[in-house]
DNA sequence: TAGAATTAAGACCAATTTAGTCCTAATTGA
DNA sequence: TCAATTAGGACTAAATTGGTCTTAATTCTA
């Protein structure tokens, strides 16, 4: 379905959290505040933590603070933190071989639409998602939209164009 | 991972063999030009022809045609017809409540995104997958990238001269 | 009209992935 | 020293996905 997991669904709402409340939050607290299971909540941080996108501080009265200012930090870092690459086809990691040779002109554009996504998740920062209705997400949106999209209506041309 | 699933990858690729060749084919044909088991093709085959991507004629000589020119196919429509709905966060389908109601904010936010990322593959055409490199597609790439992505790395640049 | 070629529909199982839990260090403030 | 925390895994159960198979339904051709 295209979808990304629950942790990283998680993982911004933790992070959302962090990014409102400067001070540092321990696991357990920032778990009770978001109805999450303790458990689920430091596996969560921990993850983030290991991506460098929170610094972990240990012992009593340790806990959990963005590692950057919110708008620094793209929602491509948190998913990659939590899912991995994001690369849509397995071809775009390693190249085990496709199952054919022309297969592979498409895993040369799936490479290109990967970066596509990549780059539209980069230009969403946390501090974008944290805000009620950001409209620079809307912006982002507004300009993949461009003039036409493909389907059963119409087409072309004025891509060739669109960015000089 | 935020990966499509191998089904879908497989549906390109018999999308752009069908793009190619616009003569009626066979389950069976595409599976042995592909290198495809012919249950997977047939099963395939079967999703996109409910999503009326593609036409079926059964009976002997049946087989396969694009329903439209493949410039009028996107690869939006391929995946969700492969894939479901494309829709990065379960909220983003039916709205059973979420952990808290800040995650609310987060919430709509996730659905601007999935509209960008839908619109994005939305422009991409089945015609531009089936080109060895295509400009279309980096051009795309290259209107997401824009003033500056957030963070503290740059992904722009390189895309900049990629296709130049 | 019979028979062969094909798609349609869906059941089914195995393998992988994901979610969620738990346990045992290591670290640090009081 | 002790209590509060994070670090790092191991582990189980559930869900998803990939792949195969079986049984119609349709349609061409001889």
């Amino acid at each position: 379905m295209l979808r990304i997991g629950k942790l990283t669904d998680y993982g911004t709402v933790v992070m959302t959290a962090l990014a409102r409340d400067a001070r540092r939050l321990s696991a357990s607290e920032l778990a009770s505040n978001l109805t999450l299971s303790v458990e689920v909540a430091r596996k969560v941080l921990k993850l983030l933590s290991n991506a460098e996108l929170v610094v972990a501080t240990r012992g009593a009265q340790g806990g959990y603070q963005l590692a950057r200012p919110a708008n620094e930090i793209s929602m491509a870092e948190i998913i990659e933190a939590l899912e991995g690459p994001i690369a849509l086809t397995e071809c775009s990691i390693h190249d085990h071989r496709c199952s054919v040779e022309q297969s592979c002109h498409a895993r040369g554009n799936w490479h290109l639409i990967n970066r596509a996504i990549r780059l539209a998740l980069g230009q969403v920062s946390l501090a974008d998602m944290a805000a009620p209705g950001s409209s620079r997400i809307a912006a982002l949106a507004r300009r993949v939209a461009p003039p036409q999209a493909v389907g059963p209506t119409v087409h072309t041309i004025e891509l060739e164009r669109a960015d000089s």
